[in-house]
DNA sequence: GTATTCATGTAAGACGTTACATGATTCA
DNA sequence: TGAATCATGTAACGTCTTACATGAATAC
């Protein structure tokens, strides 16, 4: 057992809200939850495979025009559990950022590097970019104010990770703007 | 060629500050660099022998008491250069967060979810915990106000890790008190 | 008709974690 | 003298990415 396997849960968790395909699934990593996790069909065809012997999911095969079948995944009982047992268990696992160019930061000597403007305004960029995507995810999921009484967690973390790149682009800034005139 | 073998470069970056055996970059992921990376001493060892192979690093064999030998190892000036080499090429791809309780979280319907409390107290605890941990660490680091000179990097991941982290803290403390009271 | 998207799968290899294994040195 | 730490390595296994492979349906 090398780590834990959350992507079984990922895919148990968007099943238990709608049956959908393999393809489907792969599609929900760009948009829903491509900001929080990342997996290539590579991976969830397989997963698929291994949560249906085990019983957590079944398929009913649909077609799309006349002969392109489609597997369409259900939850089942037994997996709705599973997926309700990980969500209930504690989350004491504080993983490391993983963030690259925090990474070569960190190996940079003195304040006159002379690579750090280049360095501070491409990260600037990105997580600006990010940021504008983010908030408007915001505005297309939940139009009204009101919105959030279903899919709350959803909400919840469209609207945490506008603060957290809120607060990283503002780190950028506040960084550049000290960095010593040349 | 699967990801980067980011591994290499921090091998390389912490060589470049002064000589290390595999057993010191092992306890420098516990401290310096652990915050932001994570790796075990059965990948350490394989990389530096790696390393050695292909001519960025080479080591001398010192003594600790009269048996016990020490591989200490040195960059080379081709280590330098690929060193240098990636930290001054772009960083364009932003990895996902993957954090596991952002993860649960999208799985919650409603704020009514009767885990939703225990959940972020939890996280709370945690984070506030890193908090603290990251605060001494500054201090302890850059004991004076001026002190940043030298190890800017360091300076501006520990201070960037802070800010990210009282983010998180007030989120979550926010998050907590608008929930409804049951 | 042709390019894009829909749809599903496998294979190869790199990355990462846990466990296995051994022995020396230091501190209490 | 016994526990903790120093010190180095390998093995097994799971995860993740990239590439290979194929074919149907749809939009232009």
């Amino acid at each position: 057992m090398a780590q834990k396997n959350k992507l079984q849960f990922i895919i148990l968790g968007l099943l238990n809200q709608q049956p959908l395909t393999g393809y489907d699934l792969t599609k929900a990593f760009d948009n829903e939850i491509g900001e929080f996790w990342q997996a290539q069909h590579s991976q969830i065809y397989p997963q698929l495979k291994r949560l249906e012997e085990q019983g957590y999911v079944t398929h009913e095969i649909t077609l799309s025009g006349e002969k392109l079948e489609k597997k369409l995944y259900h939850i089942t009982t037994s997996g709705s559990e599973l997926l309700h047992g990980w969500i209930s268990v504690g989350t004491p696992d504080l993983t490391a950022t993983k963030d690259e160019f925090i990474l070569k930061l960190y190996f940079i000597q003195t304040n006159h590097d002379p690579r750090l403007t280049a360095m501070l305004n491409e990260q600037f960029q990105l997580h600006s970019d990010k940021l504008a995507h983010l908030q408007e995810r915001l505005i297309t999921v939940f139009p009204k104010q009101t919105g959030a009484k279903q899919h709350y967690g959803h909400y919840l973390i469209l609207q945490h990770a506008i603060g957290r790149e809120t607060y990283y682009v503002n780190w950028l800034k506040t960084t550049l703007q000290e960095l010593p005139a040349n």
